[in-house]
DNA sequence: TCTGGGGTCCTAGGACCC
DNA sequence: TCTGGGGTCCTAGGACCC
């Protein structure tokens, strides 16, 4: 059967939601992103892209690249709220769709071409987004999820392109490889070093030199080449994991903040866990050094969500993993294993005023935000920024 | 002034079992 | 007297995405 599949974009989509929410930025280069500091690109305007400018470019270069560019905290909530938006007016007219990020979408319209026009459905659905929210959108349509993907791409910034059943491989063709979603800076490396740099000349070689080079990777290439994806949409998608982590304005030495600012982080994830009704049963602790050398720990525990349980273990790993006189750049938690674990807070010995005292935290932290209530072991660490000394800051 | 943060998936090696 | 061969699970690291 064939298939027609949507693919949308919002474009340069944090600017977007810059722009509505502040005019003047309308038609200036616009980075979203720290300044300062170690932070990187997370967002920017085709006129800072014109610069050189790219995301997840540091901070420091792309302003040196682009000195006179206007820059932009940013603000997930609002990027949520805007996403959301994006989303109901799309599950309002489409029954199967994928929300594959916080910009991105595939709409399945397989059987639709000879009732309406896919490519009309699809213009008429941009046009709606773009006047009911005010975000510019740009989609790809063809007979997977790949090449309407890279469709979208050519088709930006607000723009469109339909890639025929058939000409998927033609489509393709000329471009460099890069552009293949999965094909990223390495394997790019390693195509150009057997001169490999275009679509058209990835599709050339043999499956069996393919293999033989990259593995199981061989195939994946091989039928990338030729605009080749049998993958369908995810219409419900269950997180695997929860983590997060910290990357400090300077290395540290200090073994004692290292491991308050892990049991803060613990105590951040532990709550999103809870908030998810879900038990986790694998910790996993993350230390980069200062030469960006990095390492994991990990180790199983009994299914729980509570905070002491996984801030034993996290410290327990932090001491088998940690390299004493290291200069440290970053520390991370996170949380995998996961289930459905309703209310409980532990699967196997719930006791009657755990369960009180976390409902009553994480009720005080929904009311006033996730970043008021620490137990004594983190205090004073996230609520700082991470360059303050928690020994001088303590309250 | 080097390189964020939150995710997913893959791979290679070792443990363990039959 | 010189050690087979799977299968599966766990772990650590790394590529990749937005």
């Amino acid at each position: 059967m064939q298939r027609s599949i949507l693919h949308l974009d919002l474009d340069t989509f944090f600017v977007s939601v810059e722009r509505l929410k502040n005019p003047s930025l309308i038609g200036k280069p616009v980075i979203v992103g720290h300044k300062g500091g170690r932070g990187v690109v997370s967002s920017c305007s085709y006129e800072a892209r014109k610069f050189g400018v790219h995301s997840a470019m540091p901070m420091y270069q792309a302003l040196r690249l682009c000195p006179h560019a206007e820059v932009v905290g940013g603000d997930m909530d609002d990027y949520s709220n805007y996403s959301r938006m994006v989303t109901d007016i799309i599950a309002d007219r489409a029954p199967l769709f994928e929300k594959s990020s916080i910009d991105e979408f595939y709409i399945d319209l397989t059987g639709m071409d000879r009732f309406f026009g896919a490519y009309d459905w699809a213009l008429q659905l941009k046009r709606d987004i773009m006047k009911e929210t005010g975000l510019p959108i740009s989609f790809g349509l063809a007979s997977n999820k790949m090449v309407a993907k890279v469709a979208t791409g050519q088709g930006k910034p607000n723009g469109q392109m339909q890639v025929a059943p058939g000409e998927e491989a033609a489509f393709l063709a000329p471009l460099p490889v890069g552009k293949i979603p999965m094909i990223g800076e390495k394997m790019q490396e390693s195509l150009a070093q057997l001169g490999i740099n275009k679509v058209h000349e990835l599709a050339e070689q043999p499956l069996e030199r393919l293999q033989e080079l990259f593995g199981n990777a061989g195939l994946f290439l091989y039928r990338r080449a030729r605009g080749m994806d049998q993958s369908e949409l995810v219409a419900h998608w269950e997180a695997k994991s929860i983590s997060a982590e910290r990357t400090f304005h300077q290395d540290t030495y200090d073994e004692v903040f290292l491991r308050r600012l892990l049991n803060a982080i613990v105590e951040k994830i532990a709550f999103q866990l809870r908030k998810d009704r879900k038990l986790a049963s694998c910790v996993t602790v993350r230390i980069r050094y200062s030469d960006f050398t990095t390492v994991s720990k990990q180790g199983q525990i009994p299914y729980t969500s509570s905070d002491h349980r996984f801030i034993e273990k996290a410290q327990e790993l932090f001491t088998e993993l940690y390299h004493r006189g290291r200069l440290v750049r970053l520390a991370g938690v996170r949380l995998s294993g996961l289930v459905h674990g309703g209310n409980q807070i532990n699967l196997f010995d719930d006791k009657e005023e755990d369960i009180k005292l976390y409902q009553a935290l994480d009720s005080i932290r929904m009311r006033y935000g996730s970043g008021k209530v620490y137990r004594a072991a983190g205090m004073g660490v996230m609520s700082h920024r991470e360059e303050v000394n928690p020994f001088q800051k303590r309250i």
